[in-house]
DNA sequence: AACTTCACG
DNA sequence: ACGTACGTGAAGTTC
């Protein structure tokens, strides 16, 4: 029978904390001030429960998340007259989680179920699937889970033993059968959750009267009989015990995210569990540690060159390759880490690629690796198959937080680990940490509901981004360098008017330019702070420098990035090949790098024949298709106001339909339309009444004023908003439509600019990031519909809401209805989504 | 390395 | 009384 382990956390947390807090005299606590005797107890107790188990045993702890359960929504007393956790403890809350991260135990909470719950579904779950369970805490009410399969260890004050309760021996220790717990319950109260139970029914009269009756109900049904006093009690307060039944009761059937086959035990790594005890200055942890649960300490001479693939039977090994710069499209690893299931090893990357070995062992296994999408496109580059994927650290990471720093250095460090600097051992340890790395975070991915963002969406689009990456955009290096002549000639012909104005000053600088036009011996002293064009074009009229210093910005960007900056990323066959980071930024979104083919100009007269220069050469046209207002949309869904649904439904222009029903007019001209569009800006931003005001260049009242006009326009806007920002406080991250997060640490900071920053990051991040899952998941609907019909052209672009295809004319007309349909269908939201698309010749022609 | 500016959604 | 719209990347200057 395998052993399975749950864990009140809680409960043990908080005997932990008194078990020690007056057996010292004052607190234990680190050099920086945290106390941490709760967390030394709390280690010690979960050592010992360790070294009771073997790898592959169940182990897991539940917590409670907050006060707000359905057992107080029921009992508005609940738990009411309990001592307010002591502050020492609530500092420890954190570590003591931290601590079973370390540790690799699986532990769950969540909000709305109390740790009962969750530790019961579990208990009654693993025991139905044939785990021996024993449940650890202090609290009676787990007695009424003791069956054949489930014994419950009972937490004596101080820690220093427990009391195994079994079916065998429940009757003679207590009193009562399992199922009687509730039923004694019921009689007796708790006074720890403020159950008043019967009133004069005490521990003896309880169990007595459930040896007479066997059950409350039984009898409530024979109250009557019951004599005197005590009769007259249980008549009277029948309605208050059936309260105390219902909420002694422990729910078994919660539903959660998980089951006991995700909670085995694969043993803790070394590194984290030292990295924790140095962290928290637990000097005694470690020794604690059954050591032959320990991962992770490969020892060096096992990290071993090879100069053959090794043979192996296991389906899953791991790869890493590291190139330089993490410039994995013209560079070369110079090794290959792999870890086949038994070694870990590295290889000299050309005796990797010709090995004979290699491509039946890329079809045959399914592979681990620190970056997928890297991967793929090398693999792609060197002509060979793709192997099945199996984990991606570096997603899984950024999934789990999309704050987290995307090199490996600092994603192995996050997991307690440090890669050795010397080539080659460094690639092996990296990937023999793999599998250990891509449990944990897979573990953690399930627990926080996020698994499903990670394997259908980003894992997916890693393969199609490298795609798309080695497939490259066309460039027309000819056109691009004639616009550069003329940019050029027109940027020195504004130079030199300037010079005439200004002397010798920098236009490129704005520390001088600051001087020469605003400084105390400039054209208009202390007239202006800054030089960007906001504030350079409030002075077009008074000076033509202005005009000249704009004009001269505006050709000289042309020129350094535009020309002189993309050159050098046109390759030899006319591809200009982005990288599409995918692990990067805090909504969700993607964004591309070297060259960032996602801010080329594309407004001006200038930005137009830039983007013409971007075509191909060989006949094949570019489709553009792009969503029509997608956040606002976004918006309307989410927020749910029907009102604001509406508008899209009946096909209407949002920012006209806003303007007319904030200002209560039928005909709204530019000018109003222009402000309301402000505020529908104003509302995704989460931007304060000033930021409008200035936006829309009128006074702060005329700004309060809009917003007052919409919040009351669209109610239910203004309610998830505020909901928002509620529960980010209180959760500390906000999701978007797939359950993507962004954790916001800084909503409860004490810093007025800080907190505020994140309260409109907490804003906008739902929004965004659900305008960006939605991309994502068209983007790899439109990959399988494009598949369906023979793969006669190909996606080659996207731009937050834009997707860009390339193929013959023919081709692309086919397909432009089937795309625009499927990317506008791409998720049932309440409201419409609308698609804009057209062909031409080149980006510019496929936009207008 | 930090700051400023400006290109995009 | 604070300061002031979300998310990016690249280039140039200044420290």
């Amino acid at each position: 029978m395998t052993k399975f382990i749950i864990v009140d956390g809680n409960s043990l947390l908080f005997r932990s904390y008194y078990a020690t807090a007056y057996a010292s005299p004052s607190l234990m606590q680190t050099s920086y001030g945290l106390p941490t005797n709760a967390v030394f107890a709390f280690g010690n107790m979960m050592a010992k429960i360790l070294s009771s188990i073997k790898e592959g045993d169940g182990l897991f702890v539940g917590f409670d998340a907050d006060g707000e359960t359905f057992r107080k929504a029921e009992f508005s007393s609940y738990k009411a007259n309990r001592k307010p956790t002591p502050e020492a403890l609530v500092h420890q809350f954190a570590p003591a989680r931290e601590l079973l991260d370390a540790l690799g135990i699986i532990h769950y909470e969540e909000h709305g179920i109390e740790a009962d719950d969750i530790c019961g579904t579990l208990a009654k779950k693993a025991a139905a699937e044939g785990y021996e369970v024993k449940v650890y805490t202090s609290d009676r009410d787990y007695l009424q889970l003791v069956d054949e399969h489930i014994s419950v260890e009972l937490l004596k004050t101080g820690l220093s033993d427990t009391e195994t309760v079994t079916p065998n021996n429940i009757v003679e220790k207590f009193g009562f059968t399992p199922l009687q717990t509730i039923d004694y319950k019921a009689l007796r109260g708790d006074t720890s959750d403020n159950l008043p139970g019967i009133p004069g029914v005490g521990e003896k009269t309880a169990v007595k009267l459930l040896q007479q009756y066997g059950t409350f109900d039984n009898i409530l049904e024979h109250a009557d009989e019951i004599k005197g006093k005590l009769g007259e009690n249980i008549r009277n307060n029948a309605e208050m015990g059936k309260e105390c039944y219902r909420l002694a009761t422990i729910i078994t059937d919660a539903a959660l995210p998980f089951g006991p086959s995700r909670c085995l035990y694969h043993g803790y790594l070394s590194g984290a569990a030292k990295a924790y005890a140095d962290k928290y200055e637990l000097k005694t942890l470690l020794q604690k540690l059954p050591a032959s649960l320990a991962i992770g300490s490969n020892e060096p001479e096992a990290l071993e060159q090879r100069k053959e693939i090794a043979d192996t039977s296991k389906k899953e090994i791991a790869l890493f390759l590291e190139f330089k710069g993490g410039a994995y499209h013209k560079e070369e690893p110079a090794y290959v880490g792999i870890y086949d299931g038994e070694r870990g090893y590295f290889m000299e990357t050309p005796d990797f690629l010709k090995d004979p070995k290699l491509k039946e062992f890329l079809s045959n296994k399914e592979i681990i690796t620190f970056d997928s999408k890297a991967l793929t496109y090398y693999l792609r580059k060197k002509g060979l198959d793709l192997p099945k994927i199996k984990d991606d650290i570096l997603l899984a990471t950024y999934i789990l937080d999309s704050a987290t720093k995307s090199d490996s250095q600092s994603i192995y460090a996050h997991y307690g680990e440090i890669l050795p600097d010397e080539p080659g051992k460094r690639e092996a340890k990296a990937a023999f940490l793999l599998p250990i790395l891509a449990n944990k975070a897979v573990d953690e991915l399930e627990s926080s509901s996020s698994i499903k963002v990670y394997r259908e969406i980003e894992l997916p689009l890693a393969l199609l981004l490298s795609e798309m990456e080695r497939k490259g955009f066309p460039a027309s290096r000819e056109e691009i360098l004639a616009l550069g002549e003329e940019a050029k000639a027109k940027r020195d012909r504004y130079a030199a008017k300037i010079k005439g104005t200004l002397g010798d000053t920098n236009p490129n600088s704005p520390r001088q330019l600051q001087e020469a036009l605003f400084g105390e011996n400039g054209l208009f002293p202390k007239k202006a702070k800054g030089t960007g064009s906001e504030v350079l074009n409030r002075f077009t009229s008074l000076h033509p420098v202005f005009s000249e210093i704009l004009g001269y910005r505006k050709y000289a960007k042309l020129y350094s990035t535009y020309v002189e900056g993309l050159l050098p990323y046109i390759d030899e066959d006319g591809m200009v090949r982005t990288y599409f980071n995918q692990a990067m930024t805090a909504t969700g979104r993607l964004s591309s790098s070297s060259p960032n083919l996602q801010n080329l100009s594309g407004k001006d007269e200038e930005g137009a024949k830039l983007r013409e220069a971007f075509h191909y050469e060989d006949g094949r046209l570019l489709l553009s298709l792009d969503y029509s207002q997608i956040e606002l949309r976004v918006l309307a869904a989410l927020s749910g106001s029907k009102a604001y649904q509406e508008v899209f439904a009946n096909g209407r222009d949002i920012h006209a339909e806003t303007a007319r029903r904030i200002y209560g007019k039928e005909e709204v001209d530019h000018d109003l339309r222009r402000k309301a569009k402000a505020v529908n800006f104003a509302i995704i931003y989460g931007s304060t009444v000033y930021g409008l005001s200035e936006q829309i260049n009128g006074s702060l009242e005329e700004a309060q004023n809009l917003i007052n006009g919409f919040y009351s326009t669209y109610p239910e806007i203004k309610e998830y908003l505020e909901k928002i920002v509620k529960d980010a406080t209180s959760k500390g991250f906000v999701t978007t439509l797939t359950g993507r997060r962004r954790y916001l640490s800084d909503l409860n900071s004490p810093n007025y600019i800080k907190r505020e920053a994140a309260r409109r990051a907490a804003l906008n991040a739902p929004i965004q990031g659900s305008a960006a899952d939605l991309l994502k998941m068209a983007m790899l609907k439109c990959r399988d519909l494009i598949k369906e019909h023979g793969d006669k052209i190909k996606m080659v672009l996207t731009v937050h809401d834009e997707i860009i295809f390339a193929g013959t004319k023919e081709d692309l007309e086919e397909m432009l209805p089937l795309l625009k349909d499927t990317m506008e269908n791409v998720l049932p939201l309440g409201v419409p989504l609308k698609v804009e698309g057209k062909i031409g010749e080149n980006y510019f022609a496929s936009k207008e």
